[in-house]
DNA sequence: CCATAAACGAGACGGTACGTCTTGTCTTTCT
DNA sequence: AGAAAGACAAGACGTACCGTCTCGTTTATGG
């Protein structure tokens, strides 16, 4: 965490602290980001300010740390995101499986409020924004590239394509699409970066050969 | 513009206009998007701030406009985007160009932070996210879409594939790395993305096997 | 005043003055000095912090002020302390009556509360003890100055007494008394006070020629 | 004192009151009465805050105490006051002698800054006020009580005088000079005090012109 | 001669107020 | 009438202390 130095964490109180969290992310999710301040959650938390000065940084640290809590404590054991992207044989459905998942977080204003609220704050406070990255990001990214690694050793997916850069093609247009209101979000559109993203945009040759294979000209 | 309803636009003093733009951007640049203030705008602009309040409604407002107003100028004719991305006939050639001249506007730091602060406002500020993507983010993608039509015409992108869709492989990636730094940004990386795009990530002809896979050009 | 470089006078809002001094009187005598706060004052004045921070700069300047300003309202014309001290001819009466008079403000809540603060204030502040000296307690000594070089050209007071230290028998032990606790006070003791100090604490020799006058030896 | 109920005196750390006392009379030289706080005091004494807050009741209360315990170490036998005024039978010379000391102790730092504060903090709280009566001004006060008294019977000061109140001419209007910044305090001034006191302010046998006014000598 | 209970240092805690900063409105003054 | 200047009510900022409340740790008998 972006957090201080931390003071003297034994002594340090457990119920001051869930108090943070509940009082952030509630404000978050009833008032906004913008309008929820470290007095206000102090307020609602029934605890000083100086006590979240003392552990945090930033309303951004705050919530960030709360936010991670949320998901811990939500997803049990679990947690936010499955520990690993099921592997059924068949790549594109588990993918669209996982999707559908990720497409129903996104629609939760459990997680929407704050998430969106945090990613904003990285966007512009390149310190929260790498912090988010590490935390919320790349652990989902990580399975992705497990998953494809996978599905290279089976021959599904090409030997010279590059995990870490195949999945973007699955996350990046569904997090514009959250992030920027570029689209409307839905299974259906999930499905479809997949099987897009998979078969590729470029006619297939194999049963058109005489046709114009990729995008290259092709003579005798 | 989310902007007021206009008082009386002729009365208008158009160096004041010229003045909070260049103070809005100038201060953006210096000291970052959260702490740029009206007061400061005002200020630096030698301008009162009720003739900000009178015609922009937000902090974002205004640099939303400031920056319309930059890229019109500094693109002169021709823009912050083309008008039109090239069609050579040769799809990927045309789409690598493109997306390496966004990759050097993304690196401009007179764009990137304006664009990076009003992307941020606009994940977080639904008004202004809609009004991001109305003004900024829409012309570029009709771009794509026109460009992926002609493509499509040409028999270079399979028919059934959704243009609208599709030019997301292109840009949400890079967006995504842009504002959520997940990974860096370079000719090398868009340049791939273009091809595992329009190739697929899947084996071409797995059940072809005399087929040749990929995006390469294929002989007798 | 201790007051502040008075950004713009013409501009100031009349009606934010006088809450702000009802506002420090009232909490002065209902709470005291040192619960009295500029956040409290603001708040019952109905008013910004930032404009009594503005005009102001500390709470003993406010209450300063404020007291000046009762002073001359209460008064109307005639004013806190009478224009001069009445010369009827009888030094020891004016003298009586206008200590009189003097005890019976010092009893008066109105005036008590707000004035022991200053004089508080005044102990351990260097800059507005002297504010106080100068604009509440000189123009009182000056009172008496006059009136006991009135009574010295009358013959009344020995010609080699400076009226400036004389004068202290009178207030001092009052104001002794009143910031010490050193003692109670009554018209009998401020009486007493002045018969004291006019006629000398060594018995007088004139009735008895042949004693110890002063206290220095007399020799044949 | 004003102090706590006393938890159980024997188990006390002597160690700690005197560190108390040097680090709260150091901080208020330092940096005068209200920047001296009980934290400051405790951390420069290395002491818990809970150590003050269990013997004593407030910052008044801590330097009140402290001050004395300087006054009876500094005195060594002789004490802050002498044991009692002189009597060497010249009434006069014997307060201008204790009054050039008092004059002399007033502009000690050592004891101006903490016994200024006192008295400030007195002024304004009465519990305070009254404890320093009782302590540091009664015995003070008594002296010149017994010394007035041997000079009634001495004849040197008129039998029908109260001595609890001549002796306000002596201390007050230097008490006022020192406290409310109303003059400066000089050997001068006091010798001043003693003379017009004893003496009266009003001529001497005005009803007997050829008697001697004044407490010069007077001859046949 | 330990045991035990206090006083101790340390410092986190819920609070209050500080003095500063910015917001968005309102008002005055000048052009 | 529009604009600059800027005062205003409001309220959050981050800091400093308040006085209370644990925490272990001395320490100093007293059983």
């Amino acid at each position: 965490m972006v957090k201080k130095p931390a003071p003297s964490t034994p002594r340090r109180s457990e119920r001051s602290r869930r108090a943070i969290y509940d009082a952030a992310l509630a404000l978050v999710a009833e008032v906004g980001y913008p309008r929820t301040t470290i007095e206000g959650i102090a307020a609602r938390a029934g605890v000083g300010k100086q006590t979240i000065y003392r552990w945090w940084s930033s309303k951004a640290d705050v919530l960030l740390e709360a936010f991670l809590d949320l998901s811990a404590r939500t997803g049990g054991d679990g947690g936010r995101e499955p520990r690993a992207i099921p592997d059924t044989g068949d790549l594109a459905a588990d993918l669209k499986a996982v999707l559908r998942a990720t497409v129903d977080q996104l629609k939760d204003p459990r997680f929407e409020i704050p998430s969106r609220a945090l990613a904003a704050e990285g966007v512009v406070n390149e310190q929260v924004g790498r912090e988010y990255m590490t935390t919320l990001l790349k652990p989902a990214i990580l399975l992705y590239v497990d998953r494809l690694r996978a599905a290279q050793e089976a021959g599904q997916v090409r030997a010279d394509i590059d995990p870490r850069i195949a999945l973007e093609f699955f996350i990046a247009p569904l997090a514009q699409r959250w992030l920027q209101y570029t689209g409307p979000i839905s299974y259906a559109y999930t499905d479809t970066l997949v099987d897009y993203a998979l078969g590729g945009l470029a006619p297939r040759t194999p049963d058109v050969p005489s046709g114009t294979p990729g995008h290259g000209s092709v003579g005798p």
